[in-house]
RNA sequence: GGAGAGAUGACCGAGCGGCUGAAGGUGCUCGCCUGCUAAGCGAGUGUGGGGGUUAUACUCCACCGAGGGUUCGAAUCCCUCUCUCUCCGCCA
């Protein structure tokens, strides 16, 4: 959320960059009328009110004195109706400007291209060499029903559509992939481990910008205030909600693995095969939140942090930067880091790696006070996939898969399939 | 699910319906002092919003878990909800 006021002062700077984003619906020209109303209705409700707080203290002295103040109370007693109807009104109004406001998405960073879609983004950077693996590399999904660690159609028969049933090796190589990379983070990136809720409730979803517009994504429970998380972004993003940090905390850095829950509405016939686009699939996420000074580095060693996990596994990838139209809702820039998957001869996105300023802080009232100052500040809020996991371990039965039909493992992952017992 | 207790500022913790945006303490910031990583003394220290200012200053309003209600007036009384704790039941 942008800051009212901000709004207000520059509406032509948001309107424009909110069109940037290919977004011509913002409603702004509503926002000025129902903004200006909402101050005339505070302005005479705060008057009244000042009214009514120095006649009351007048009836008090009265009172004290026993003296007569009957008069007084039903004057009062007028005021005070009034004060109630306007206040109504304004809760009226407020709803309908606070929906105009919770919808304006956050302004793009000037480093972001302008763009319509994601054919126009930017690649900053390529890493490591494509395999050479003949004419037509097999899909992972085909090379994990040929090993039996990989099975769609028993998940349909379970769950539908989008759901995977991994089994032996195929599953153990999830559980060794989830456990590298929080052992990388928070070994070697100095980030904090948190388990959190798999299940926020609608506060929480606020906060981060997935309510109230895009409630069509998520899945929800019935009859409770319960969402299943999209991404731990969510939940770890809110650990500090509604709480003031002290400077010498930040930043804080945080890594989570959550199994990950997502309706992939308006997504039909896309990814259809394999375990690239699932209705569940587990990430590692990174989540900082920083001073506002240090989001900008912060977001390239969190982008770093992110790389060197493929780094370690010896996939080949890119790293693009979204242009305005492609860019996420809550963020300010974000980049894409994109693994190669030989089948598709393509790069496939792996990470997504954002700055998200105060737009998140603001929602979720994340604070920190500054070293010297009266004032605290909202908190910068960054967040990055440490990778999604299924589309590594995709990327790795592709890419890893030798003449024999063999997947060779990357070395990294060795002590996570050592005999323990 | 049943019975009871509680929710106050960054934190701890007071608070007869009017003089409480809120005592006291801790922490933090600034200054003073002190021959030494401490102690002492003094001052300051919530958030949001409106008006005002180039920006300060200044000023007004709201907020004591959330939402309603009673009242001229609510942190204080009533109702609903949420959360925490204790006991019972159930349960991985």
């Amino acid at each position: 959320m942008l800051e009212l006021r901000f709004i207000r002062e520059n509406l032509s700077l948001v309107k424009e960059k909110t069109e940037r984003r290919g977004i011509t619906d913002s409603r702004i020209e509503e926002f000025e009328e129902l903004d200006k109303k909402r101050r005339e209705f505070l302005f005479e409700i705060e008057n009244l009110r000042n009214r009514r707080k120095t006649v009351s203290q007048k009836i008090a002295d009265l009172k004290k004195k026993k003296e007569d103040a009957e008069a007084l109370i039903k004057e009062m007693r007028d005021v005070g109706a009034r004060v109630k109807e306007l206040e109504k009104e304004l809760s009226a109004n407020d709803e309908k400007l606070n929906e105009i406001v919770m919808g304006i998405p956050n302004l793009c960073d000037e480093s972001v291209p302008v763009g319509q879609d994601e054919s126009e983004n930017i690649e900053v950077r390529t890493w490591g060499e494509i395999p050479d693996l003949g004419p037509k590399p097999k899909a992972h999904f085909e090379i994990g029903a040929e090993l039996g660690i990989l099975d769609l159609e028993r998940a349909a028969k379970m769950s539908g559509a989008r759901f995977v049933l991994l089994k032996g090796l195929g599953s153990r190589l999830e559980r060794a992939l989830i456990n590298f990379m929080l052992d990388l983070h928070t070994q070697k990136h100095g980030y904090e481990e948190v388990l959190p809720p798999f299940l926020v409730n609608s506060a929480t979803m606020t906060a981060t910008g997935q309510l109230p517009k895009f409630e069509q994504d998520l899945f929800k429970v019935q009859d409770w205030d319960l969402y299943m998380i999209p991404t731990a972004e969510v939940p770890v993003t809110n650990i500090h909600s509604n709480e003031t940090l002290a400077e010498k905390e930040l930043p804080k850095k945080y890594v989570a693995y959550t199994p990950c829950f997502r309706s992939e509405a308006g997504s039909h016939g896309k990814d259809t095969r394999g375990i690239i686009r699932q209705h569940q699939f587990d990430k590692v996420e990174l989540v900082k939140l920083c001073e506002p000074e240090n989001s900008n580095d912060e977001l390239e060693s969190l982008l770093a942090d992110a790389e060197e996990v493929l780094q370690l596994l010896k996939l080949p990838y890119r790293v693009v930067l979204l242009c305005s139209g492609d860019l996420g809702f809550s963020a300010t820039k974000t980049y894409d880091i994109e693994v190669w998957m030989p089948a598709q001869n393509k790069y496939r996105e792996i990470s997504s790696c954002s700055n998200f300023l105060d737009f998140q802080a603001r929602r979720g009232g994340i604070r920190y006070r500054p070293r010297g100052k009266k004032k605290s500040g909202l908190v910068h809020t960054l967040n990055g996939s440490g990778l999604a996991v299924g589309r590594t371990l995709a990327a790795i039965l592709e890419n890893c898969r030798q003449p024999d039909g063999t997947i060779k493992i990357p070395e990294v992952l060795a002590p996570y399939f050592e005999k323990r017992f």
